[in-house]
DNA sequence: ATGTGGTTTGCAAACGTTTGAAATTTTTTG
DNA sequence: CAAAAAATTTCAAACGTTTGCAAACCACAT
């Protein structure tokens, strides 16, 4: 762990000035083509790093931006990262990605060091905590610098700032609506934590097809989780010991609809003949396990591409505070084994 | 986009010098009560930030370390970071994740913007072709550093550095035993790529645990991977049209598994009956899935925060580069029903 | 007035690099 | 050989912050 050696250290050792040894590392023409290549040669040696802190301080810029999300471990969310990398990566920004594991601390500690970091952009996908809450107080000083901010996946309309989410509500309408048009009649669904935007999207469109297509919104088959594989057990397990058993579970991701599933097999129903099921992400496992899952796909990976592009026509009218941009992007249904067969 | 507020500012604003409001922000004991009140709440109403990198560059390091790891979609990777995480975010370290995506040029590359961003310390996971190539040039630079490099998951013996690695031998040693301990003959191996550390000892424990139990090694038994669930189904059909067909088959990893179970029940057979199936990550689905899968379980988080105790350990002897620190989690079989039943 | 002691503020240097302009050295030319 | 031109190198400032040390200021006692 030794010092670092710079450009100074290079200049003693050579007798020359720190100016001559910049040019000559950057190739600058007016520099003596030996001098240029002793010490280059030398640099290469020794091992020389340019010292990008220094170089950041100078021109009061440092081509990398913020990504604060509330989870890596997890296809969709790893998606997004690879879309803003795909975009940014070309142009030379490095990203800095930050993990709140849904926490408000986190994400407001997070929001500080970026700013004091000087990133130039920030996307954000809002932590569960934050949503809970409704403080947007870390969002401040964002403001006062007119930093570009992005919400990716999850919006908060309180703050103006450009968006790219996904359409969960027709989403979920078409899931719903597939389970309907394929004669169930009792519909369940697994919601996620009340409060946030995702959970309520996928609810109410959850609701309005139900209201559209005449059936009866049942409380007793509205059941919280918490998108983890685990918090569907227990929920699933009440659904199926009501007198009026479901005939379709509708779960707020993939995770909850498996686990959803392993439930009902247990209690020795079958998928899809008496409890179809459908769950949301589209993630790789779905089509692989038995019976496949029928599921709603997001474009995780476009959501980080159109996000991208948000920030870097951040300097137009469009993007701007007053007038953000506000990309939904649809979302598709996929039908798979856990839902198949009409039911008259 | 507006320039951040500087110290320089506030101290223009008050007539006053830049120290004065550097001492003020900082609660400096010898400032005037009336003067840090004053320069304090200026400060807070214009949403002035300190600036971050230009401490760096005066104190000479960054409290930040480098993460470069394949991938960040999946369970194990991501549990890592958290380990890392765990540890060295209440020291105060941040932490900056790269994602290579198993190529050797974006490794690379990471590596020469780490150092140049002088973080002070590298935990590496190596990319595939960096494996497959066989080539270190990118790591010269960290040794002449002498900066902390801990290789996590996957080691490479050329380099000296601390590692923490898995015990994949004995992993799968035990998972194809508890195979030939209920019954199974013909113990098929989706291997992963060649040359891979990670494939090579669970091929190795595959292979072993064979030769002591007097079975043949078959190299019709083994086909490679990618670690991908899809890479499994052309690989698992022609296990199947084998004359002698497999009565088990050893997954590199879950996905791999879940692939082969998959085509499996395709083809009409049936799990565990006709063939069990094993894989390896434990990863949290792997419990859910139907039937649920025999897999050993890696630890992860705890491979993260070995990885930074040594890191934070570094300067004593026993870390260093002439005499590293290896360090060898076991992992642990968890028998479920893709492999249940007793076959005589 | 002068000195004493305490409180508060400012100066200047440092971190590593780049870059316009000035200075120096080398080469060319008349 | 001197002058002009060209090639090469150095100087100094800048980015934003901290900090040891010196300076300024104030109140009060002599």
């Amino acid at each position: 762990m030794n010092k670092p050696v710079t450009i100074k250290d290079i200049a003693r050792k050579f007798r020359c000035s720190p100016s001559t040894v910049s040019r000559a590392l950057n190739n600058h023409p007016s520099i003596n083509e030996d001098t240029r290549r002793n010490l280059q040669e030398y640099a290469q040696k020794v091992g020389y790093q340019r010292n990008q802190v220094s170089l950041n301080l100078l021109n009061t810029k440092t081509a990398s931006i913020g990504v604060i999300v509330p989870t890596i471990n997890n296809y969709y969310e790893s998606a997004i990262i690879e879309g803003i990398d795909g975009v940014l990566h070309p142009l030379g920004y490095t990203l800095n990605i930050c993990v709140t594991n849904e926490q408000y601390l986190l994400e407001s500690e997070y929001i500080t060091k970026l700013l004091s970091n000087r990133v130039e952009g920030i996307f954000l996908s809002v932590s569960q905590e934050t949503y809970d809450f409704g403080h947007y107080e870390h969002l401040e000083n964002v403001g006062k610098r007119n930093l570009p901010l992005i919400f990716i996946d999850r919006d908060y309309e309180g703050f103006s700032a450009g968006s790219v989410t996904i359409d969960d509500y027709h989403g979920a309408f078409a899931a719903v609506q597939h389970l309907v048009n394929t004669g169930r009649k009792r519909i369940a669904h697994l919601k996620g934590p009340n409060g946030m935007a995702v959970t309520e999207q996928r609810f109410k469109g959850y609701a309005e097809c139900l209201r559209q297509y005449g059936l009866p919104l049942e409380e007793s088959l509205i059941i919280n989780t918490n998108f983890k594989v685990e918090s569907a057990l227990e929920p699933t397990a009440q659904l199926l010991e009501l007198d009026q058993r479901p005939d379709a579970i509708f779960g707020v991701n993939d995770q909850v609809a498996i686990g959803a599933m392993k439930v009902i097999r247990e209690k020795g129903w079958r998928v899809p003949e008496d409890i179809a099921v459908v769950g949301f992400d589209n993630s790789p496992i779905s089509a692989y396990i038995s019976p496949s899952l029928t599921s709603v796909g997001r474009p995780g990976r476009q959501i980080g591409e159109e996000a991208a592009r948000i920030f870097l026509n951040y300097p137009d009218a469009a993007a701007k505070r007053d007038n953000p941009v506000h990309i939904v992007l649809p979302s598709q249904l996929i039908i798979r084994d856990s839902s198949a067969g009409i039911r008259r």
